[in-house]
DNA sequence: TGTGGGTTCCAAAGCGCTTTGGCTTGCCTT
DNA sequence: AAGGCAAGCCAAAGCGCTTTGGAACCCACA
């Protein structure tokens, strides 16, 4: 025993100051020795913190988590890992997230939330900054009357970049293949390629617009349409490396070649498993790492629960363009 | 008020007999008017239950998620929303798992637990089986000398149909593109495919098989290896549709045509934004909804927890084969 | 009338921590 | 030598539930 009391060892344990060094020693010393842990559930109840950071996840017989979703993942779990940070997932029914977010301040399950994917402006933010509980979002969300922390790549200079190259090259029908349009990247990404071409006198008309998740199947069915308008455009910019694999199935289904008939700049996620480099053409991408920003979100997270950070900082990070072969001068 | 002590009141919330059915309703109807929650971590500490089921997640710098999580996950999600289940997500050193499920049992930070991707002799299964916490595996171990409750599918069943079917379309050189081999589900596929062969009184020579993590690039090498060897194979069969996307690429880039020069088969786990019917050849697969079988899991899990499931019954689901344009007769 | 057995409820003791308020020391002033 | 002030420690009061061990009551049966 250490004749001590459980105040002095709570003390020692937790860096209170009033505790002397020579005892500190003494706890932490048997502490290690005998395995001892707080018992994080005792520790919640009396402190409301939790250890843990939180994540509505949206379900649905309709609803498919994005792919991009996992990866967000690993990096938010490359941090947590070294920092003794546990994610919990709460699912939620699609159509009802604010009872789950509700449910899970109310109860002091999480420290802090994420939010990922948000839309023009998204009801959740609003929510977490009413409840106020720490929270970052991943990406931006628009019209909303107040200050919130973010982190978000800048979808508008990367989307921007893509088509200035391709008009450099010569291109003037630049077509757009775009996520759902209800989410704020896409509308980021739609503004980029769209000021892009104004700047240079061109347009960007619906006809050379589409919008929708972010399959193979859609991007197939969207290349497909527009290589089949009345007038098709010679480039083609693409928000994700899945989509594009249904859009370079398109253009060869209809005999044509990239870059020959069709530029090509995807956006890339950088996933593990696909590469843009391995393509049968290797993609021109905007190249942004899911995983690096999950680790950042991981980070900030943990900073806010600890207090070091506060405020409202956005952060916003530049996007490179990466050119491989699937872009060329207009014909 | 209720005039009631704290005792009937949690009494009648928690459904216990010695409460009159007047009295219950009365308590259920002014919580529900009052919105009252019992707190959670109240009464985790009360009762050791953390109303959570946990996982254990590998994480690394040179350490990938597979995105077959996301599906799984999916169908976990689809379940537990409507079971007031949260799903807490432990990062771990992929070295040094055991500590992780050690902390997070010690700590009841969860009340039961799932493991994926199980490898022969799994660590982690006789871990958890020590421990003796109720976990259900996803896939399963073999040489452990223990029961415990799984759920898989019949990988085995599932590539000796598919390579039984390319041996009466005349095939004799069928190869295999497997996934990790250190895996179960690797091994019994290598296993069905090989006794589908043995049967037919053929073989499957290690120069026929190859085995990698599955990720785009490695189905296109293992492919490339293959047809560029001495004795090229005329039929493939592939663990994964992301596999396969290279696959395709390198019989594509080596001049050949599935079918006519190579027959193609692969296993889909069901993810809706890559579909074996969206290939340019339309791939024949073996199916399985990964998502299903988060469902299911989430559900025994549950069961488990409540104690309305014991002991170590393991699920085999049987696999389709769904045969589309990527096989034909052998030249 | 007395007694045994249900039924329905309650007071109080945990669960294992953190935190408040206070009590000793030892040392430094004056 | 008395007074003052940190430094270092402790007892006890929460945190908000569940669960134990009774107590009170009503009814039926002898």
């Amino acid at each position: 025993m250490l004749a001590l009391s459980q105040t002095t060892v709570s003390r020692a344990l937790n860096g209170y100051p009033e505790v002397s060094d020579e005892t500190r020693r003494r706890v932490t010393d048997a502490a290690k020795r005998h395995g001892y842990r707080p018992n994080p559930s005792a520790r919640r109840l009396a402190t409301g913190k939790a250890g843990m950071i939180g994540y509505v996840l949206p379900t649905g017989a309709a609803v498919d988590i994005d792919p991009h979703f996992v990866e967000f993942l690993s990096g938010l779990g490359d941090y947590a890992r070294g920092h003794d940070l546990d994610l919990v997932l709460s699912p939620a029914d699609a159509n009802d997230e604010e009872t789950t977010y509700r449910r899970i301040v109310a109860n002091k399950q999480v420290d802090a939330v994420y939010v990922s994917s948000p839309c023009p402006a998204d009801r959740r933010i609003s929510l977490l900054n009413r409840l106020g509980i720490p929270f970052i979002v991943h990406g931006r969300s628009e019209g909303l009357d107040f200050e919130y922390a973010y982190t978000d790549i800048d979808n508008e200079a990367a989307f921007n970049d893509a088509a200035r190259l391709l008009i450099q090259l010569g291109h003037n029908r630049v077509a757009l293949i775009n996520g759902d349009i209800r989410q704020t990247f896409a509308l980021f990404r739609e503004r980029g390629t769209r000021r892009a071409l104004s700047d240079s006198g061109l347009a960007l008309p619906p006809a050379l617009i589409r919008c929708s998740p972010m399959t193979e199947e859609n991007g197939y069915r969207a290349a497909r349409s527009l290589l089949e308008g009345e007038t098709p455009p010679t480039a083609i910019i693409c928000s994700s490396l899945i989509m594009s694999l249904g859009v370079v199935r398109a253009i060869r289904d209809l005999g044509l070649a990239v870059p020959d008939d069709v530029s090509l700049i995807a956006h890339d996620d950088v996933f593990p498993w696909l590469r843009p480099e391995n393509f049968s053409v290797p993609l021109t991408t905007t190249r942004s790492s899911i995983r690096l920003a999950g680790q950042r979100i991981a980070e900030r997270l943990a900073a806010r629960i600890s207090g070091l950070e506060s405020g409202f900082e956005g952060e916003v990070w530049p996007v490179d363009l990466v050119v491989r072969a699937s872009i060329g001068s207009a014909a």
